[in-house]
DNA sequence: GTCAGTGCAAACCCTTTGCAGAAAG
DNA sequence: CTTTCTGCAAAGGGTTTGCACTGAC
């Protein structure tokens, strides 16, 4: 079992291990990259026979996020988007299905970014590209 | 009075010129470039006398946004920006005060697009550069 | 007189919060 | 024991919808 690995890796984040943290890590950190919403992982959690609830995935993938495991994706007025893959990337969004892809930080080259005029650091260059039929 | 530009704004892009909507298209449409919420522009709207509801406002507002008189942009789960600014151009979002401010097209020099594997076509590129204190 | 447009309130979706019970050390 | 975590249900914010009323031809 890749369970210690998670559980290592919630510690590495300054996340406590707990029963429901390491049950929704071992869900979305070992696997492959995913889109996840927190719907979604409630219907996937309970299929696994994990038992809970709306708020502690909320919970948990706030803090998640916030530690840098997950990556937020705001599309639309919808429900927020998790992206397990944290590396710097783009996305596609497909309106008509709701679908989201990735796009590798190579398909793009953004010139220009660090002459923006502003006051602060940059924290995310979010760039989505919207496709429909 | 610019009223009637703004009326032959309205039919030129296929809208039935009425009161509300030629109310708010002169609140939006004939000044410099804004960033507006829904509540934001009752709350404007109101002020200058318009007679007017939340209903009213999203209706005419998304309207706008369908036609291409204003453009949608999404930056968290709160509320939608409106952008007068239809042009092509990017957003600087800054985290702390939820202010927005627009980037010209000619800021960011973006590669790659054409070569992006999608099925469909591309109905927007939406950047944001998150800033944070 | 017809039909789109408008306004109000209720409904809606997604997310957060308050609080009591459970679990962990 | 104490403290944090969890789950439920209720509340919250933003947006949309249902429906009756208004108003323009």
């Amino acid at each position: 079992m890749a369970q210690n690995i998670i559980v290592e890796k919630l510690v590495a984040s300054g996340i406590k291990p707990t029963r429901i943290r390491v049950a929704l890590a071992t869900l979305l950190l070992s696997g492959k990259d995913q889109h996840v919403t927190a719907d979604s992982v409630v219907s996937i959690a309970r299929q696994k026979g994990i038992r809970t609830s709306v708020a502690s995935v909320y919970n948990t993938l706030n803090q998640f996020a916030d530690c840098g495991l997950l990556k937020r994706i705001i599309v639309d007025q919808g429900p927020v988007f998790f992206d397990t893959n944290t590396d710097n990337h783009y996305h596609v969004y497909y309106e008509d299905s709701g679908k989201l892809t990735d796009l590798p930080a190579e398909a793009l080259q953004i010139a220009g970014i660090d002459e923006i005029p502003r006051t602060g650091k940059i924290t995310g260059v979010d760039v989505i590209i919207r496709v429909s039929a």
